[in-house]
DNA sequence: CCATTTAGTTCCAATATTTGAAACTAGAAT
DNA sequence: ATTCTAGTTTCAAATATTGGAACTAAATGG
């Protein structure tokens, strides 16, 4: 994938074992990845000694380790949305009654970094960390909407453009044209684009001087409501991000003063 | 610390960056790191751009990157207890109506794996992903009693004993006195050992051939339950580690019987 | 406004590490 | 008992890392 030396085939190696969600051995590491034998194998105890990976003996098989949620809640923490947004997710739950999502793109995919569950409490990293097609979400459309150009080419050439559903936008000419509009509107439907039954209106998050942090979207059951209703709570979404948008543009600032006060 | 060649250094570059729990400049890291400026400017440049780092533009400051959140999912789901452990927690926090902890070793330190919390629903990474002291936690306690003997060594020599209050066992001697007790019972109490006014009981999840894989704790205030009450529930939470234990054990070998199926 | 300092970035030859074919070992299948 | 398969180790050649030093950009201050 990307040849940053010693350290970018490390992540490779990473980001292999996690993407089969599960324990697995050395064999069927070996048969998906693009290093010899010797050196994959030095990898995985390098990585498994840094508790990058974990090795199970009884089964002798690998998996990410959890030395990586230490340093994710980190990353949650301090260079994701979530702090900032969190009360806005509050209350666009509260006052809308129906699933929020907030997300971020990594990789060209979107990554779920925060929810609130309509009617049941939110589930742990079971929903934050998950990552999803950008392609065919409220969330990822309205992401890739306000991408600058040269990073948009990249991540449309990296969507894998599968028909979920009938509705699904399965080529980048469709894809691109849906982008047009989203722009012109503020916001992005997803019509059961993904799954059947689940349609979604979602908002990119911008800075006042207009850089694409993420983006939130309200999800719910065709059974339970529809396009028309969804469209109605745009202002309000828009609005949450907006908010969060400027939030997060003017968030460190005091740190930076209190430093210098400190200096002086 | 650990000199697992470059993969190993740049692990270390994440903690570093991790460690200071907020977003660090160059010249701060370079302060606290072993490497030369060089060094240290290529660890962070490769980092960034996989995306294990983030780099703000605006702030020129690096901080843990959200690649990092869609590892740590693959870990939660796969390497942590969570999900076997999940029914018995929901299980301990329906009955018992205080908060419960799902803890595991990592690097000689607690990292919270999961949570349920008496009164309000869960928060998130804010949780899961944290990580404590393992010589003064109920779940700390508990796992370092039945380490084999040459890891706790290791982790013993690894806890920093700082006396948070009056009750904390704060060297490696009374440590182990009080781990010899905590075998014989099979549960660990915290007595106000990391917070005043905190107080719970913890027992370790172990596999029926006896390997630790963690712990689960049931913590409540002074002001509400004492040590009396607690050990009331010893044969509960005892139940419930055992069975997580069991459980653990057992799992993935039908995944193995289902591969032998196959390839007969 | 220019001089000076500080902070961050680039260069490149010396050096240490990674690499991977091949040999080896343990255990399973025949 | 023998053959296979899966995983582990070895070692010289190939390659990437290293870090002192030179450089640039931006802040500071006179």
């Amino acid at each position: 994938m990307s040849g940053d030396g010693t350290v970018g085939k490390a992540c490779d190696v990473l980001d292999l074992v996690a993407g089969f969600n599960r324990p697995v051995r050395f064999g069927e590491l070996l048969d998906h990845s693009p290093f010899p034998k010797a050196t994959l194998y030095r990898f995985l105890q390098t990585l498994t000694n840094q508790g990058m990976l974990n090795f199970d003996p009884d089964r002798q098989s690998y998996a990410p380790g959890i030395r990586l949620m230490r340093l994710a809640h980190a990353a949650w923490t301090q260079s994701s949305l979530a702090p900032i947004a969190r009360p806005h997710l509050d209350a666009l739950s509260r006052d809308l009654g129906e699933t929020v999502h907030l997300a971020q793109l990594d990789a060209s995919q979107v990554l779920y970094v925060d929810k609130r569950n309509a009617e049941q409490p939110v589930e742990m990293y079971s929903q934050a960390g998950k990552v999803g097609p950008a392609y065919c979400t409220g969330v990822g459309k309205a992401m890739l909407a306000f991408l600058p150009e040269k990073a948009l080419d990249l991540a449309l050439s990296q969507q894998s453009y599968f028909r979920f559903t009938p509705n699904t936008l399965a080529s980048e000419t469709e894809l691109r044209a849906e982008l047009e509009t989203i722009r012109s509107h503020g916001y992005a439907f997803d019509r059961e684009e993904h799954e059947p039954g689940i349609i979604c209106i979602a908002a990119p998050i911008l800075t006042p001087n207009g850089r694409m942090l993420g983006a939130i979207s309200i999800t719910g059951p065709t059974s339970r409501t529809d396009l028309t209703q969804l469209e109605k709570w745009a202002p309000l979404v828009r609005q949450a991000a907006d908010n969060i948008g400027r939030e997060a543009q003017a968030w460190r600032f005091p740190d930076i003063q209190q430093e210098k006060v400190i200096l002086t």
